[in-house]
DNA sequence: TCGTAAGCGAGACGGTACGTCTGGTCTTTAC
DNA sequence: GTAAAGACCAGACGTACCGTCTCGCTTACGA
């Protein structure tokens, strides 16, 4: 009966980063984003509840599944934080990440849709491809996330691969 | 000849944290931190140069010189560690500084004031207490803020002992 | 397409003469006029560039068209100062008519808009009423405006009736 | 032995109309002028009590004397009404004037300063020159200083020559 | 084919915080 | 004792942004 959403998200999602890319996060508003979409505010407050979930969801769009494979457990590993590291180095998903995470920190319910919905899913994966416990698999991802994105966040840029190397030799050791 | 400044910083300091603990870093405004610490608002700004720079200057004097005596080089960073770890932990610091390293994602001018003034002193202490050089000690800094952050962002809470050891252990090993 | 504007002009200008009367001019800030409208800050800025702007169309509103009739150019004239001396003694009015004209003599902005909105107008249908030279005009304006707010700020009072007699007598004289 | 005051009245006086002059009245902060005169602000707040004050003795400075001098009544005014006319289209005097007059307009202190300094002198002084009681020394002030101050503060401009002398007739008639 | 429910564009609106500015007071040091 | 220097208080200003709301238009789907 009613008009069916028109596949706008992909095109958001591209401004969304985009933006954030050349104005980083904080000048990142809403209504630029909206304008660089070519869209109207409203159409984005009518598929997400707030600028961290829109956030939120371009990311996990941006970073699709994780790989996770390889012949063993450091393998396996070794793949997946040079997956993470790359896309963090990404134009715009590493300013876009480090954001969200950070407005999460004062936002408890962004947290509850950063955990969700970013977290999870890979949180998940990786319990079972690595056969670990819940506890050392969100040790791990602190540990490797946390690290990318401090980098990130003090110095603008993401981690040089040597640093990415030793992170991995540092987590699969 | 000048009326010199007062003794206000440590009342301000003080108040700040107080503050952000008790209303969290969103809603901590200068307005409100001014009233707590009882001076005007125009004081703060005439001290620091934003909300930013003010809570920076507050961790600083809150985090104090940091215990880098030990034994080995293990047994100091394992101190040092769980150092860091515990003052994050303390109410409010830890928000404080989860809310001032999202702003600094944002904010060139602020993070070259949290770059210079929180993390340069330590990680240059760290540097001779260790003997090792700057890049490595970066990257250790990386790891052990970026872990304890990541962990306060996801999930509110400050980590547990078990696994701040479980951090020693990935760092000293 | 876009939600109109509500039809808020009306209840600002009411709230803020009224916020003028009750306070004075120095007292009636933008807060306290949105607030005694039941509106936002934000919306008086966004519909007026300056609170001497919001207060210039608040006297426009309040002053109306003026009555210029009469036999002859001295009936007109008469009841014309009898009006702005009476519409200058009305609750609230006196004061924000000096007080804007206040801000304007230091305001070149200001200036042309209480020029263009508040003078223009009135000294067109002047010019056509008693057909006399732009020049001339002005210089009446000058006289009677400049009399009446004279004897406003020097004492507080509108101007008693005697006196505005007085005046008529010699404009008209 | 109090350390005499020195001549610094005057040179106060000079600072604040030449930076009325330059900056206009709003701009003619107390700091500025204090630095303009090359003396700290506290020292203006120790002679006289209010800014307002402040530009009320620096205008009776500026205007010293008026001359009421003349073979008739009808000399007397022309006389006296070219020499304020004249004082006021001098720079910084005219705004200065403007300024002081219309904050007087809301400041019920300033106007009594004003009143009892500025015009009292004048119009009892015109009182006996010209042998009329004080309520029409009163009107021809209000006529007189509203006419020039009104022309001043719609255009920025001291009134020309020629409507001074259109006042002077419309006075005198 | 036509009504209707929902999508959408445009932008007004409320709320809240920021950082700036100014008038006026207070305090310390120097002459 | 007076002045310089400037810290300090109080409070208004104007700006920016988020998220909500309202309107009118447009598009599909179902009767």
């Amino acid at each position: 009966m009613a008009r069916p959403r028109s596949g706008i998200d992909a095109e958001v999602f591209a401004a969304t980063l985009k933006t954030v890319h050349e104005l980083g996060y904080a000048r990142a508003t809403v209504d630029r984003i909206a304008a660089e979409a070519g869209i109207a505010k409203t159409t984005i407050y009518r598929r997400w509840p707030s600028k961290g979930a829109l956030l939120t969801a371009a990311l996990v769009d941006a970073f699709g599944p994780a790989p996770l494979t390889g012949a063993s457990r450091t393998e396996i590993l070794a793949t997946a934080i040079r997956w993470i590291a790359a896309k963090i180095g990404e134009p715009g998903i590493g300013a876009a990440f480090a954001g969200v995470f950070t407005d999460a920190v004062n936002d408890p319910e962004l947290r509850v849709i950063l955990s969700a919905q970013l977290q999870d899913p890979y949180r998940i994966a990786v319990e079972k491809a690595l056969g670990l416990p819940e506890r050392e698999v969100l040790f791990i991802i602190d540990v490797v996330v946390g690290t990318l994105l401090h980098r990130m966040g003090m110095t603008g840029e993401p981690m040089a691969d040597d640093d990415v190397e030793a992170l991995i030799t540092l987590v699969t050791k």
